[in-house]
DNA sequence: CGTATATTTAGTTGATTGGCTAAATATATA
DNA sequence: TATATATTTAGCCAATCAACTAAATATACG
């Protein structure tokens, strides 16, 4: 019963929905592509992602500073539940906004990308200091 | 999107997959049998019950006094998820204990089941202005 | 109509959760 | 080794949620 739970939990939220789908159409993505295509803190996406991971749906893979997440195929009694979901989620304007945003991302190597979002947090932050 | 949304965070509480395996196995159960199986305040239940009804997963008919409730099986796109689940709570030690709860629930007619409760809600109480 | 009563709705409270920033933990590279 | 940097963990805050009690809303029945 408690497996069953932390895998429901772990897919009724918005945010980890929409990395279930990405990665139902991505095999494997990049922590800071995640980052990218939700949109949110990358601590955020980290949390999601984990969250995902030790409910046995993800599974991750460390290449250098990368880490590439992809959907955990080797426990086959998700697989009726990773068929429902993306039949559920047909027509989904999030989700279409999210495979043309994935289009792009894709098209990034992490390094570039990592190097926009370093930028983008910099430029976030309140000048406090000013610099004129 | 938010469709399935409502659907998994219906399912994705203890009490309600309680709930749902109960009228997997149990066809239809009145709001007091659901109560008395959770052991929980009467309003409790009925919020999980209209949450799930809400998602489109339960269905109710009133009776008199009386509401039951049944799974939606009109939703043919509710049945993958209504097969996996009670495939994913197989072995489940509490779903054991509220099957057992259930066969002494049902042999009690509803209105015997509710003077019960009553008499719980009242004993309860505190004493505040005693008896003695 | 008026009383009893099953269920729902409102309103409150404590626990959980999703978001953020900052600090800690790897890893690559000079 | 020291620096840069991708990710995770920790700590905080606001929002959500599950539980309760009390009040409101049906319904049965005299």
């Amino acid at each position: 019963m408690n497996n069953l739970l932390s895998i429901l939990k772990a897919i009724s939220d918005k945010n980890r929905l929409r990395i279930l789908s990405a990665l139902l159409s991505h095999e494997e993505l990049c922590a800071c592509q995640i980052t990218e295509l939700l949109q949110v803190a990358g601590a955020t996406a980290s949390r999601h992602l984990s969250l995902m991971v030790n409910a046995g749906i993800l599974k991750n893979r460390k290449n250098g500073r990368w880490i590439y997440f992809r959907i955990n195929t080797e426990d086959i009694s998700l697989d009726p539940i990773l068929k429902w979901i993306p039949h559920k989620l047909e027509g989904s304007n999030q989700i279409a906004k999210d495979e043309d945003a994935l289009e792009k991302i894709s098209l990034v190597s992490c390094e570039d990308l990592c190097r926009k979002q370093r930028k983008d947090k910099t430029c976030s932050k309140k000048q406090t200091g000013g610099n004129g």
